[in-house]
DNA sequence: TATTTTATGTAAATATATTGACGTATAATA
DNA sequence: TATTATACGTCAATATATTTACATAAAATA
């Protein structure tokens, strides 16, 4: 029991009231992300969430592939969510998938060479134009601080997920 | 033409992995809001849009209610999309809407007192818990940083958008 | 080997989200 | 007054996003 100011409750309301606008500015921030970032690769025929997985499958890391349930952890969508979108990049010819050689219930998802010329020569250059317009007058020590706090903020974030579904929820699980 | 440092190229593809790992960080955090926030709430048969149109009607400043045009600027989401949120939220007694009488185009949107019931006692209560844990951590400090980022970086996007629309498009207008 | 867990696909219901397009009523302006 | 701009509702196509649920195959474990 820790000794409270006096004025605790006046604290308190200045916490909850800024709260309430970091929340309802990170809620604009998700709106704007989609639309314009959206708008910046459409004439690739992408999405933020083509842009993503087409993001995750570029790093070194995943030079072999991806799974799918690897890649919805890694985005935070669910699985068949996920699904939908990699149907569709499949068809499109972005990525394709082959089973996975070490354990045979996965299938390794991949970058097509098309998918990987169109990354590579179409949307990154489009994608750091938008970069360049959305972090303008942001420092690269504006950036690391910014990043700080989303990081902190999608840490607690993750653990408030983990309590809502009961310290399980890896992906979904039925009970 | 300014002279450049030696090391620009590095310092170039510095910003640019940190840009990447800055907007991959606010893409989580858009998907764990939207996915944490709803359960939050979702006994009071909410959504984080709902939350958000909630949150919107309950400022003082919109006392005598929103329109559904100004509501759709507010949260940086299309008319069209607003529509059908503001539909089952009338449908589910939260909120009613009655014509303008400054001006008879506008259908202002207002809380009813059950909706005004729900997002006092049941909903704040919930989203100041929420706030809590998600901002665990956070310092007052910390979160008007954060909040700052968030709005420099909302001020770009919001410029990105009206350059992507050819410096139109308070809402859409065909053409 | 028998059981359980894991990885995936898929179906379905629901709620967001975008854009473009059409129509109507009203306000503002020329 | 005639034209134009605004505010809205709505329809449609498409892409996200969630959850619950069921099925299958394969890996891990008892």
């Amino acid at each position: 029991m820790k000794k409270l100011p006096k004025n605790q409750y006046t604290h308190d309301i200045a916490r909850i009231e800024l709260s309430n606008r970091l929340f309802f500015r990170l809620y604009q921030c998700a709106n704007m992300l989609h639309k314009t970032g959206t708008k910046a690769v459409e004439e690739q025929g992408l999405t933020t969430q083509q842009w993503a997985v087409l993001g995750a499958l570029s790093r070194p890391e995943s030079e072999g592939g991806m799974s799918v349930g690897d890649l919805a952890r890694y985005l935070m969508v669910s699985r068949q969510n996920l699904s939908g979108v990699v149907n569709r990049m499949e068809q499109a010819g972005h990525i394709a998938s082959a089973p996975d050689r070490m354990d045979r219930r996965s299938r390794l998802i991949t970058m097509t060479e098309s998918g990987r010329h169109i990354w590579r020569n179409e949307a990154t250059p489009k994608i750091h134009d938008y970069y360049e317009q959305a972090l303008a007058d942001f420092s690269i020590s504006d950036m690391n601080h910014a990043l700080h706090y989303l990081l902190k903020l999608l840490d607690n974030m993750k653990r408030v997920d983990s309590e809502q579904n009961g310290q399980q929820d890896p992906n979904d699980q039925p009970a």
